[in-house]
RNA sequence: AGGCGCGUAGCUCAGUGGGAGAGCACUACCUCGACACGGUAGGGGUCGGCGGUUCAAUCCCGCCCGUGCCUACCA
C-alpha cells in the first residue's frame, strides 16, 4: 500500500526531507558522546556570494564520508563556516560602491569604519545565501557550530599566534621586495601571484661596452650595475667591482660590474643591468652583493622624478617613449617583438604585479625555533617531517613530491596586507614605543594600531582548531590559550580532525599553512589525512571560468533541473582523488534517471509487501532465488566497505548502481514476481531493499530517506546502522541461478534472432546432462521470464538428427521452433565465432607446450587454461554441428 | 626549462601480468502486475607509437608523439 507518485519529484521531496533533518536537530554532534569521534572541518567558502561547482564537489565528498562514519558508529562532526577572503571581498564591495554611488576612491571618501561596516553587511547577506546553498546539496553538517573566520574567538587565536611567533622571533618586520598590485594598492603573497604567458617586446640596448636585454626599459633609469656570470669567458677581462662610464637614458652614468651566479650565460647576451627595487631577482643580487636600491616607480604605478621628463607617466605610456629616446641616442640594438615570457598578475582580481620594496611583516620559515618531537627545528622542517613520517597522509600519494618541492623552495611568508578588511595586525605604536599584544593597550591614548591587516590564510591556517574552542571561554583573557583549549569540550573531543578534503589547487595556500600553524601552536597535526579532489571541467576538458559564463555549471541550477541527488552522483562518478572531472548535462540526466529508478523500485516494493513487514534479514532462507540475491548482496556489502576505506568513492557509486539496477531490479524483482509469493519473499524484498538504500544513502540522501520513511522505522535513515555482512553463504545456489539467468537470456536472444516478439508465446527445449535438474527445478521461472508456452528439458545431448534453431552455452543446447531466421547471417556469425574460438584453443595449446609456461606459470593458471581448452573444444564441436544444421535448415 | 597527470568503443571513464569492461550515444524489438525517465537483445576497440623485461604485456621499464596542469631566479 502506497501513495507514492509515479515519478520521483526531487523538489518537493528535498524540501520535506531537509525539514525533517533540521527539525530533528539532526547532525548536531555531541562532544560528550562515548562514541569515537570522526571530524571534518569544512573548507570555508569565501563569503563573497555564490557557491560554485567546486564547492559542490567538496560538499558531496565530505558528506559521503561523514554520513558513512555516522552510520558506522562514530560521533561525526562536520563543522561548516565561511572565510572572510580579505582581498576578494573588499574588492567586490569597493567595486560596488564605485559603480552604484559613483565614488572613485571609496576608501578616502568614506573612511575605514564606514567601509568596514559596508563590507560586514555585505558578508552577512552572502553568508545566508551560502548557507542555503550548502543545505540544498544535502550536506549533513552541524549548523549549531557554524563559524566565520572573523568571529571573536578566531580573532583571539590569530592574535595569540601572532604574539607567540613574535616572541619566538619568527615574525619580523623589514623592507623586502613584495608583489605589489598598484590597482588594488596592496601586496599579495607569492602564491597569490598568477603567471600568464604574455607577449612583450624584448629590447637589447647598448650599455657601455655591453649589450643588455630587457622587457622593462621604464625601470632602467637608475641602473648602475651590470651583472654577468663569473664563469662567462666572453667577459673574463671584466673584473667584479670594475667601473666604467657610459651614456644612458638621461646622460652619463657610472656603472659597476658585478659577477653573480644567477645570470644565465645562455640567455640573451649573458649580461644584464638590474633594478633591485622592482624585481625579485635583482633584489636578490643586490642583497647578496650589498648594492644600492633605488625606487623608480611609485605605488600608483607612475614613474618617479628620477625619470626626469617621464616622471608622473604610467608605465604603459612611458615605455615606448623611453625606447624612442634610446633609439635616437643610437643605443637601441635590437627589438624582438615576438618574445613571450610569463608575466605576474594578482590572482585575487587585481591587475599586473609591480614588485616594490616595502616595510612588511614576515614569518621566518627557516629559523629553528620550534619544538617538534623533542627537537628545535624550523617551520619548513616541520612541514616536511609530518608528511615524510606519515603523521599526515596525502591522498593521492603522488602529491607528496609536489608538496616537498614546494616546501623546499618556500620563502619567508609575507603576512601583511594593505587592505582594511581582515584581522588587523596586533601591533601598536606610540612614538618610538612598539607593543605587540592580544588586546589594545589601555589607556589607548597616544597609541596607534598598525594599519595593515593579516593575510587571509593566516587566520584560515588556524581553522581546524580555532573553530573548536569555546566562544565564551575565549572572551576571558585571564585564561591562557592552553587553558581555553583544555576546557573546550569540542576541542578535546574532535581535534585533530580526521580528513581534510579539498581541491588540490589549494594544497599550498591552505593545507600546508594549516600544517605549519597548527604544528607550531599546538604541537599537533590539524588532520590525519588529506584527500585532494580534482577540478571540475567542461565537456571539452576546459576550466569553467567566470569570464565565459556559458562554460559554468551552477550547482543550484542543476539541483533545480535534476535534483540534488542526481548532481551528487554525477559529481563523484568517473573520478578518483586528484583527478579532474568533466561535468555536463547528460551525466546529470543519467544520474537523475537512476534516482527515479530507486524511487520506482521502492514504490513497487511498498505496493507489494504488507504493512509491517520486517526489514531485518530472515534467519533461515528457503527460496533459492533469495539465496542468489542475498549472496550477491553480501558480496556488495563487503566490497562497499573495503572500497570506502580506501577512498574509492566513485567505484562504490558504480557498484551500488550496477547491483541495484541490474541484479536487484532487472533480475531479482522480475524473478520474484511469481504468482505464489510467500512471507519469506516479502521479508527478503524489504530487507534487501532497505539494505541497499542504506548504502546508497551516502550518495543520494534525499530519495533514500524519503523511501525509508515509508517503512515506518523509529530512526531516520541518516542515523540508522550501516549494513553488516550476513551470517550465511549461498555460493552453490548463486551459481545455479546464474545458469538459469543465462538460459533465459539465451532463449530471449534466439527469439530475437528468429524475429519472434515477446508477445508470442513459443516452445523451447533445453538439452543438458549437467544442468537438467537445475532447469527442472526452475522450469516455471524460465517459462515466465523467457515468455514461453512450454519448456522441454532433456537430460541428454541434443539429437544430431533433430535439426533445430538453437545455441550452445554452459554444456547446454537451447533451441526453439523457428522458421523466420536469417540463416545466412547466423551462419556467418557462427563462423566468425568458430574462428576466434579455435584460434584461442590453438594459442592456448601452444602455450601449454612451451616449457617455460609449465615451469614458471602458477599452477592455478595452468589448471584454468586446461579447463578452458576443454570447455572451448566442446563449444567448438557444438558450433561445428550448428553450422551444418543451419546450412541444412536454410535450404 | 623542470615536475606531475592523462592517452582504452563515437563520447565520458573503470580496469587487471594470464581470452578487453561500464554508462551515454547508436540499431532492432516490446504498453510483459514499479519505472517508456522503462524493458529485452544487438553492433562497435591493432588498449597513442616504437623498443625492452617476461613463459605471458593494455597493465612493468625506456624512448617518442599528442594533451592538460603545476612549479621556476623566462633579464
Amino acid at each position: 500500500m502506497t501513495s507514492l507518485a509515479k515519478t520521483y519529484e526531487p523538489k518537493g521531496v528535498e524540501k520535506e526531507i531537509s525539514k525533517l533533518w533540521e527539525s530533528a536537530g539532526a547532525f548536531r554532534a555531541d562532544a560528550f558522546s562515548e562514541k569515537p569521534a570522526f571530524t571534518i572541518s569544512m573548507p570555508p567558502p569565501n563569503a563573497t556570494g555564490q557557491l560554485h561547482v567546486g564547492h559542490a564537489v567538496m560538499l558531496v565528498l565530505e558528506d559521503i564520508l561523514i554520513r558513512w562514519h555516522r552510520m558506522n558508529g562514530y560521533e561525526a562532526l562536520w563543522l561548516p563556516g565561511t572565510d572572510h577572503a580579505a582581498i576578494a571581498t573588499e574588492n567586490v564591495v569597493l567595486q560596488q560602491i564605485k559603480e552604484q554611488e559613483g565614488i572613485t576612491d571609496p576608501r578616502s571618501v568614506l573612511g575605514r569604519d564606514e567601509i568596514l561596516k559596508r563590507i560586514a553587511d555585505y558578508v552577512k547577506n552572502s553568508q545566508g545565501t551560502i548557507r542555503s546553498q550548502v543545505k540544498a546539496m544535502g550536506s549533513s553538517c552541524d549548523w549549531s557550530r557554524e563559524r566565520y573566520t572573523m568571529d571573536h574567538q578566531l580573532n583571539r587565536c590569530v592574535n595569540e599566534a601572532f604574539l607567540r611567533m613574535y616572541k619566538d622571533n619568527l615574525i619580523y618586520r623589514g623592507p623586502r621586495i613584495v608583489n605589489w598590485d598598484p590597482h588594488l594598492k596592496t601586496n599579495v603573497s607569492d602564491d597569490e601571484v598568477e603567471r600568464k604567458s604574455t607577449k612583450s617586446p624584448f629590447y637589447t640596448f647598448q650599455y657601455g661596452p655591453f649589450q643588455i636585454g630587457t622587457v622593462r626599459p621604464e625601470t632602467k633609469f637608475g641602473d648602475k650595475y651590470v651583472v654577468m656570470h663569473p664563469d662567462d669567458k666572453r667577459y673574463s677581462k671584466h673584473k667584479h667591482g670594475d667601473t666604467f662610464e657610459c651614456e644612458w637614458i638621461n646622460g652619463m652614468v657610472t656603472a659597476t660590474i658585478i659577477k653573480d651566479n644567477v645570470v644565465d650565460p645562455k640567455f640573451g647576451t649573458g649580461v644584464m643591468t638590474i633594478t633591485p627595487w622592482h624585481d625579485h631577482v635583482d633584489f636578490g643580487i643586490a642583497e647578496r652583493n650589498g648594492l644600492d636600491k633605488e625606487p623608480v616607480i611609485d605605488f600608483e604605478g607612475k614613474l618617479l622624478p628620477i625619470a626626469n621628463e617621464f616622471a608622473g607617466m604610467g608605465i604603459e605610456e612611458a615605455r615606448p617613449k623611453i625606447v624612442e629616446k634610446l633609439q635616437k641616442k643610437g643605443l637601441l640594438v635590437d627589438t624582438d617583438s615576438k618574445y613571450t615570457h610569463s608575466k605576474s598578475f594578482n590572482s585575487r582580481g587585481g591587475g599586473a604585479i609591480e614588485p616594490q620594496i616595502r616595510e612588511q611583516w614576515f614569518i621566518d620559515v627557516n629559523k629553528p625555533a620550534v619544538t617538534w618531537k623533542d627537537r628545535k627545528i624550523s617551520l619548513k622542517e616541520i612541514l616536511i617531517d609530518v608528511v615524510r613520517s606519515g603523521n599526515i597522509k596525502l591522498v593521492p600519494e603522488r602529491f607528496n613530491s609536489t608538496y616537498f618541492h614546494w616546501v623546499e623552495n618556500l620563502q619567508d611568508w609575507c603576512i601583511s596586507r594593505q587592505i582594511w578588511w581582515g584581522h588587523r595586525i596586533p601591533v601598536y605604536y606610540n612614538g618610538n614605543d612598539t607593543r605587540v599584544s592580544l588586546k589594545k593597550p589601555e589607556p589607548f591614548k597616544g597609541w596607534e594600531q598598525d594599519p595593515d591587516t593579516l593575510d587571509t590564510w593566516f587566520s584560515s591556517a588556524l581553522w581546524t582548531w580555532s573553530t573548536l574552542i569555546d566562544p565564551e571561554l575565549a572572551k576571558d583573557y585571564s585564561l591562557s590559550l592552553e587553558d581555553v583549549l583544555e576546557r573546550s569540550p569540542d576541542f578535546q573531543k574532535f581535534h585533530p580532525t580526521d580528513i581534510m578534503e579539498t581541491g588540490y589547487d589549494i594544497l599550498f595556500f591552505w593545507v600546508a599553512r594549516m600544517i605549519l600553524m597548527t604544528t607550531y601552536m599546538l604541537h599537533a597535526v590539524p588532520f590525519k589525512t588529506v584527500y585532494l579532489h580534482g577540478l571540475i571541467r567542461t565537456r571539452e576538458g576546459k576550466k569553467m571560468s567566470k569570464s565565459d559564463p556559458k562554460s559554468v555549471i551552477d550547482p543550484l541550477d542543476s539541483i533545480k533541473k535534476f535534483g540534488a541527488d542526481a548532481l551528487r552522483i554525477a559529481l563523484v562518478s568517473g573520478t578518483g582523488p586528484g583527478q579532474d572531472l568533466r561535468l555536463y548535462p547528460e551525466k546529470m540526466e543519467s544520474s537523475r534517471r537512476f534516482t527515479n529508478k530507486i524511487w520506482n523500485a521502492g514504490r513497487y516494493i511498498l505496493m507489494t509487501i504488507p504493512d509491517g513487514t520486517s526489514i531485518t534479514a530472515p534467519i533461515t532462507v528457503n527460496s533459492e532465488l533469495a539465496k542468489w540475491l542475498l549472496h550477491g548482496l553480501n558480496d556488495l556489502i563487503k566490497d562497499t566497505q573495503s572500497r570506502l576505506e580506501s577512498h574509492r568513492l566513485s567505484d562504490v557509486a558504480d557498484n551500488l548502481k550496477s547491483f541495484f539496477w541490474g541484479d536487484f531490479c532487472d533480475w531479482y524483482l522480475e524473478m520474484d514476481k511469481s504468482p505464489n509469493r510467500t512471507n519469506e519473499n516479502d521479508q527478503v524484498l524489504a530487507f534487501a531493499f532497505t539494505t541497499l538504500i542504506k548504502m546508497l544513502h551516502l550518495y543520494v540522501p534525499f530519495v533514500t530517506e524519503a523511501l525509508w520513511k515509508e517503512f515506518k522505522q523509529p530512526k531516520m535513515l541518516a542515523f540508522s546502522e550501516w549494513p553488516k555482512t550476513l551470517p550465511y553463504q549461498f555460493k552453490a545456489s548463486y551459481e545455479r541461478i546464474e545458469v538459469i539467468k543465462e538460459s533465459i537470456s539465451q532463449i530471449r536472444t534466439l527469439r530475437e534472432k528468429a524475429n519472434i516478439g515477446l508477445e508470442i508465446k513459443i516452445s523451447a527445449t533445453l538439452y543438458s546432462k549437467a544442468n537438467a535438474s537445475i532447469f527442472k527445478e526452475h522450469q516455471n521461472l524460465i517459462i515466465r521470464l523467457a515468455r514461453l508456452k512450454e519448456l522441454n528439458i532433456k537430460e541428454k545431448e541434443s539429437d544430431p538428427l533433430n535439426k533445430l534453431f538453437g545455441t550452445y552455452f554452459h554444456e547446454t543446447y537451447a533451441s526453439i521452433d523457428a522458421t523466420f531466421v536469417d540463416w545466412k547471417k547466423e551462419i556467418e556469425t557462427l563462423q566468425k565465432k568458430f574462428k576466434s574460438e579455435s584460434s584461442f584453443v590453438e594459442k592456448s595449446k601452444k602455450k601449454l607446450k612451451h616449457p617455460g609456461f609449465i615451469s614458471k606459470a602458477p599452477e592455478k593458471i595452468v589448471k584454468e587454461l586446461k579447463k578452458k581448452i576443454i570447455d572451448t573444444e566442446k563449444k567448438l564441436n557444438a558450433i561445428r554441428q550448428q553450422i551444418i544444421d543451419f546450412k541444412e535448415l536454410s535450404n
